[in-house]
DNA sequence: GTCGCAAGCAAGTACCTACTTGCTTGCATG
DNA sequence: CATGCAAGCAAGTAGGTACTTGCTTGCGAC
């Protein structure tokens, strides 16, 4: 009974936070959108900014899905789910983590909870793209780093900011993921079948040679 | 005179707000920042909406300089020039763009103003890059626009987020721009020297059919 | 029934907010 | 010297903010 209580405070604050932000996110405006009354809120969280930071929590845990890529199939395929999923994780969570990251130089522990799930997104990115330069399959003087960082940043731009600038964000909406992924494709060179081992060797010495 | 005070008052506006939002700045802690009588600014500017408006206005006339593109050199060259120019710029106004962009549902006017110079930026980079096009110095089959856009993402992500999320941008600050660039002009397929008629002819044809 | 507890309600505290008013000060021009 | 004007200063208004207190209401367990 307290739970579902709670639940509905949750709710209320990030749909309120979402729209106005830390200070804009009165407590009588999370208490009028929770239909609770004010008091309970503090009798259940003890502050505001309690309450704010266990809705952030209970965020970013509730939703952890930016999972892992799978190998086997297609490469290109297999990117390109990656990247939508990861994109509809970002796009349901916008307004909350540009909020936070507006916020971050005032509340920086909320902006590092906001971006962890990104954060191990892009290495689980870069560790997949590792293995698909040891099995030859990008070119060896790809700089794989820069184009992940790319590669993620415009997926950041397009959650965060389409709705906002949408002439940035010239590709519609669902196709957006399989352009994005075509382009950084093109960027490391993947390929279906790997080269002979000459050029694979090439390939690693020009990697080690980078940062 | 008045017109000495005016501009301690915008600039102090700028500070403020660029650390603290709009609900955040308040009128005192502008006129403290501006060593000057809260009424004076509430004379000279009517009201704390009125003060932010001419404030952000004064900020994007003041600094219009993602200039456009140069023909002759060496395209990657060019690119990287601009890139970094434009980086500067954005890395300038990271903070109010920020909040500018964070608050564009409560304040839309103010989001369009902020981004109108980043917009044209990246128009005048497509049309430079038609011209490349034309001249068969890209990849007919290379879809520019998706990767125009994820450059400006590439470089809004940096200008904005790099001092949040560092480990999100491995590349060194300076290094940045061309690291950029380089991974881009992979992308599109940008060569030294034109390709013969034919490969010509299959790009412009490919061209059309998007969009 | 009654006990305890979770929630609602009304009111209040202390402070901050944008903005106003009336008056004084200093300075520059006639 | 006198006039005007731009700025400072002190005080006040009306409302919002987080948060507290004291009391009432309903509901389930003993």
């Amino acid at each position: 009974m307290s739970e579902e209580i709670r639940n509905r405070i949750l709710g209320a604050a990030a749909r309120v936070y979402a729209q106005y932000g830390f200070r804009g996110a009165t407590t009588r405006l999370i208490a009028a959108e929770a239909d609770v009354n004010e008091v309970t809120l503090f009798r259940t969280f003890g502050s505001k900014a309690e309450l704010l930071q266990a809705m952030l929590a209970s965020h970013v845990s509730a939703t952890s899905i930016p999972v892992i890529l799978d190998d086997g199939g297609d490469p290109e395929r297999a990117m390109t789910d990656w990247c939508a999923t990861l994109l509809e994780y970002l796009r349901t969570h916008a307004h909350i983590i540009r909020k936070t990251m507006a916020e971050a130089e005032e509340r920086p522990d909320a902006a590092c909870a906001s971006c962890e799930g990104p954060n191990s997104a892009a290495e689980s990115l870069m560790l997949y793209l590792e293995r698909l330069r040891q099995n030859g399959l990008v070119d060896g003087d790809a700089d794989t780093e820069t184009a992940v960082s790319m590669l993620m940043s415009a997926l950041f731009g397009d959650a965060l900011y389409r709705e906002i600038i949408p002439d940035a964000f010239p590709q519609p909406v669902e196709a957006a993921p399989a352009k994005y992924v075509q382009t950084f494709v093109r960027a490391v060179g993947l390929r279906a079948t790997a080269l002979p081992a000459r050029s694979r060797q090439r390939r690693v010495a020009g990697t080690r040679r980078r940062r």
